[in-house]
DNA sequence: CGGTATTTTGATTTAGCTCAACAGACGTGG
DNA sequence: CCACGTCTGTTGAGCTAAATCAAAATACCG
């Protein structure tokens, strides 16, 4: 019944980056908020950013930390973990070269709500937040597209909730399997590979359910050929299938 | 067993407030975002603003709907609720006085997330996006406050993520009556009376789950001696050990 | 070719949902 | 002011989705 998948293959590796000058001013000029800059402007923004290189699975900062920096993904890839005073933790989000994360609002005495930690080789630029909030004073346009940009997580969030609140486990998966796949998805022989290491546990903290649970699901999927999947990697073969599960009756 | 309170008595009764010019201004003073502009400022940012009165469990707009202004309570309360295609509805959070909703960074053609409707009789102002985004762009203190109350609606929200993915129902209540306390919370003679007409069902839409296991829990609580409450109001007598019942173990 | 972490699968338990009936609270009209 | 109707809240019983506990199987690393 079972055919098995035998390699691992198209391992989602991810180049030891790094962080060029050209690189970093690529990436910055993809950032959503600095897109309004002129180059001369995002030359200047950038001279504020300090570059740094992560291994995988490093800790970047711990949430109840002071917040001190505002940070920006040019490579690699960073979770962002919300976690109770005991082992549970809850992932929040998958971020991808180009987004940011760090509180960008602030101030002095605040700290991280969320743990950030890298999923990959990656690199990362860091701004101070008191300079970055001399650019969003001195350019309303970058102020307005973190704005939106948190809108933006505001009602992913929410939906967030409305799912667990109203969906059952199997529709949760196959809603998170759709979104990462639009994200993080690359055309492959397999199907739309999700280009980001990705345990059973991790997708089981998505969407907030066990890890049993969660294998026990994708075997389903994976039986009904919707998906290909083996240790820490899945692709999508029928994304319309999965979408549809997720909102059906 | 079953000590039955006998009376509603201090029904959180809202007087029809007719939105005087003095109540805007003060109210609009009021909203976080607005605290930095001077008293000339203040009025001139009050005459963009459009007063409107409703009727208890009025819809100030639909979920979907184009999303053309920003709106502040000024008298009352307002429950934004994120509906499901059938009927499930999840609320998202209770809005009180001075408290602003509606998508402060929408774009032409964006449309509103949620729906809002009044939980009381209300008095809501409203400022046409366009105008909103003027005052932003104008006063950074502005943007910037708004900014600060949207990423607070985030962890907010973040945290409910949390809480729904790792606590019992229980706590969910637990946790969710103290918020509500602090929030909505007055101090009368049968303890801190929760100032909002809330039935068992809204408080399950609060927390995720049915009613019938809210008012179960609700009577666990009652009997306890931690809370009072009738038909559509609820006063909290031991409020620490709420908070210990949703934090422990 | 092992060794280890991940994933799968099975068995059992349980929190919370659903369905259902009832009771208390409130409003209303006589 | 009382009687009635309706809406909200309470309580019970059974059911089910999903958690938990426990092995086994597999995939990937070196």
């Amino acid at each position: 019944m079972s055919t098995k998948r035998e390699t691992p293959l198209t391992s989602p590796s991810i180049e030891g980056h790094q962080c060029t000058v050209n690189l970093r001013l690529q990436k910055l000029g993809m950032v959503p908020f600095f897109q309004q800059l002129s180059e001369e402007q995002l030359r200047q923004v950038n001279n504020k950013f300090t570059a740094t290189h992560y291994p995988s699975e490093e800790t970047i900062y711990r949430q109840g930390g002071a917040a001190t920096m505002l940070r920006v993904v040019v490579a690699g890839n960073v979770k962002l973990v919300y976690h109770t005073t005991e082992g549970d933790g809850v992932l929040l989000d998958m971020l991808k070269a180009g987004e940011f994360f760090g509180n960008p609002g602030a101030k002095s005495g605040d700290v991280y709500n969320e743990t950030a930690q890298t999923q990959t080789k990656a690199c990362i630029l860091s701004i101070r937040l008191n300079d970055f909030r001399k650019i969003m004073d001195m350019y309303s346009s970058v102020a307005m597209g973190v704005l939106d940009i948190t809108t933006d997580r505001l009602n992913q969030s929410r939906q967030r909730i409305q799912h667990l609140s109203t969906l059952p486990v199997k529709k949760r998966i196959a809603h998170a399997l759709v979104t990462l796949a639009n994200k993080f998805g690359e055309e492959t022989s397999r199907g739309l590979l999700i280009q980001l290491p990705l345990s059973r546990k991790d997708l089981a903290d998505m969407v907030g359910t066990s890890a049993e649970t969660a294998s026990r699901i994708m075997s389903q999927f994976q039986e009904n050929d919707l998906i290909t999947s083996g240790r820490q990697w899945i692709a999508i073969k029928e994304k319309p299938v999965l979408l549809q599960i997720s909102a059906e009756s």
